[in-house]
RNA sequence: CGGGGCGUAGCGCAGUCUGGUAGCGCACCACACUGGGGGUGUGGUGGUCGCAGGUUCAAAUCCUGCCGUCCCGACCA
């Protein structure tokens, strides 16, 4: 590719409302153009780059055994009625009508479609199994997409669907994609870790998240110093703590004006956050009020709390009215003591003594309270989430966070689309079976995100080389006034060219100093400088993106040199 | 959905308070110089000042409504 012909659209300045470093160089780099919130167009150079991930994808993915097909970004409601998502997915799911005014939606994922693709195809267990896939584009209108395309609106996947008779199929195939994940990001040359996950509104039994380790990243990720141990933090069990009960005091009542939160409590009390409780109220699935009670320094894990037989999902917090009503007291001044409600305790919380707690009376906590003398009815669970330093739940260690980007996730979502819409086979034995399902997704536009926040330097992108769109350009000097320079660099780019090397030929009329930012900036892996200076001496210069010195290498060995580190 | 910021040339911004000829930098075009790290000079192109209504002799500027966009919050008792 000769770049007088292949549009370089750098910009020197950032566009104001880019937050995060990949945006930024995004953008800078002209590798994306912003057309609305969320949606962007890829520009040429971008594009590249996209294609390349697709590519790496589709191969292991092939390797792995699974078929590409291409379904539809417009999907009729029907599909999702009957799975029962029309109405559980919300306003993330863009709905529109056609002229006959019947119901559609734009795809923000696709179990309905695949689903109905597998029943009317699939009969028998003498097909399966199988496992389905696309690269396409999606759309779910994200309440807040931000940071370019790491979380856009709408973006590009590679989705797969597997289908099995029986569910020790279905495992094999899930832990065979596994190994094609890793596969994928170790060619991408991504620093990432497999983690367990949360399940999350798809459903099913056992996740997966694949991230990419980087400090933009919107979700925390709980690590064992210790061991291989990985958790979305959403997910990680907090153990009890060790805990040695201390003598009971008595229970006394104290003032506490003005005391809203566990803050103020230990400033204007001297009350150790880790030593007082916080009550929250939420509402279960009749809609009466449960108390759920947390250690005063821990945090509440919605996702643990939905989980809890009898919760509303999702987790709804209580009004203030509602539990002032049925306690009498208000925000602030709440405690399990005397309460009439289903109580349940986190289990940091349950091994306290002589904790202290709001007296469900306004301005008035209790201290010296103990669990059983004073309160008698409650549930023990894993309420909150865990936090750095706690004991790691693999049982080595202790759990150290980082943040990440989700770039694959994978579940196994058993029968729950296939017994909702009937996708069933006969077995061996004539019997109809629901058929066991795994899904698997890859965010492609995304991964180039992510790549960039652990890629980059002061100057711009550094593409690993999997992902570059150019894997060497080629900067003449002075191409117009020396026909040396032209003569060499044509030579040199038809050579590599022969060899299927992807390079790219910055031959325009800019000032070396533009080439030099320009090729720094986009992020190419070699560059090649080829001036009237050097080749005096017959070679070129070559120098590696990350490196801080070009190496002269001689012109006639420039192109077998260069073919060999592209491919190692 | 709640709170806040912003909307003026492709990009980054000033001008708005205090109404009176729409500006600067980058980018872009032309020419000249320059020619191994975003170079210099001269001359140019490009704007319904987000939209609609109102006040006024006069509105980018004041008032009302709407739209877009970004940030924060929606997790604490």
């Amino acid at each position: 590719m000769r770049f007088s012909n292949f549009p370089i659209s750098t910009t020197k300045e950032t566009p104001a409302d880019a937050e995060v470093i990949s945006h930024q160089l995004m953008l800078r780099a002209g590798l994306i153009k912003r057309i609305a919130a969320g949606i962007y167009t890829w520009m040429p150079l971008g594009l590249k780059v996209v294609r390349n991930v697709e590519r790496v994808v589709r191969e292991e993915m092939e390797n792995a055994g699974a078929v590409e097909v291409a379904m539809p970004v417009v999907q009729p409601a029907e599909l999702w009625q009957e799975s029962g998502r029309w109405e559980q997915y919300g306003p993330e799911l863009a709905r529109l009508k056609d002229r006959h005014e019947r119901d559609f939606c734009l795809g923000p994922t696709h179990e309905e479609v695949i689903t109905e693709l597998a029943k009317s195809e699939i009969k028998s267990y003498k097909r399966l199994p199988i496992n389905y896939f696309q690269i396409q584009t999606k759309f779910r209108d994200e309440i807040r997409p931000r940071f370019g395309v790491m979380r856009s609106r709408e973006f590009v996947m590679k989705d797969a669907y597997s289908f099995h008779e029986d569910h020790a199929s279905l495992e094999k195939t899930y832990w065979r994609m596994h190994e094609a994940y890793s596969t994928i990001f170790d060619r991408l040359g991504l620093d990432y870790r497999p983690v367990e996950a949360d399940t999350g509104s798809i459903g099913g039994s056992h996740s997966h998240e694949f991230h990419v380790l980087a400090d933009s990243g919107e979700d925390d990720i709980a690590f064992s110093t210790e061991s291989d141990f990985a958790a979305n933090v959403e997910l990680a069990e907090a153990l009890t703590p060790d805990a040695v009960p201390a003598e009971p005091e008595p229970m006394t009542m104290f003032d506490t004006p003005d005391t809203k939160t566990i803050d103020a409590l230990e400033k204007k009390y001297g009350v150790a956050a880790s030593a007082s409780i916080k009550t929250l109220f939420v509402e279960g699935e009749d809609g009466e009020l449960v108390a759920l009670v947390l250690r005063g320094d821990h945090q509440l894990n919605q996702i643990k709390a939905e989980k809890l037989p009898g919760m509303s999902q999702p987790l709804k917090m209580a009004q203030e009215e509602a539990v002032k009503a049925a306690t009498g007291a208000s925000f602030g001044s709440l405690g399990p003591v005397g309460l009439d409600a289903r109580i349940v305790v986190d289990r940091a919380a349950s091994v306290l003594s002589n904790f202290v707690c709001g007296a469900n009376e306004d301005d008035k906590h209790l201290r010296g309270v103990n669990w059983h003398r004073d309160i008698n009815t409650f549930e023990v669970a894993d309420l909150r989430t865990v936090a750095a330093g706690d004991p790691s739940p693999c049982g080595k260690g202790q759990v150290e966070i980082k943040r990440g980007i989700e770039v694959g996730h994978i579940f196994q979502l058993g029968t729950k689309y296939s017994e909702a819409m009937r996708a069933e086979v006969l077995d061996q034995n004539g019997k109809s079976v629901p058929m066991s399902m795994g899904c698997y997704g890859i965010g492609i536009t995304r991964i180039v995100a992510a790549a960039i926040e652990q890629n980059n330097d002061e100057n711009g992108i550094i593409w690993p080389e999997a992902m570059a769109p150019f894997s060497v350009v080629l900067i003449p000097l002075g191409m117009d006034k020396s026909e040396n320079v032209a003569e060499a660099t044509e030579a040199l780019y038809a050579d590599l060219k022969a060899r299927g090397v992807n390079v790219a030929m910055d031959d325009r009329k800019e000032r070396p100093g533009v080439k030099f930012a320009d090729c720094e900036l986009i992020g190419i892996p070699l560059r090649v400088t080829v001036g009237e200076r050097s080749l005096a001496d017959g070679v070129v210069e070559i120098q590696g993106r990350r490196e801080a010195e070009a190496t002269r290498v001689a012109i006639v060995d420039a192109a077998q040199h260069l073919a060999e580190r592209v491919s190692g």
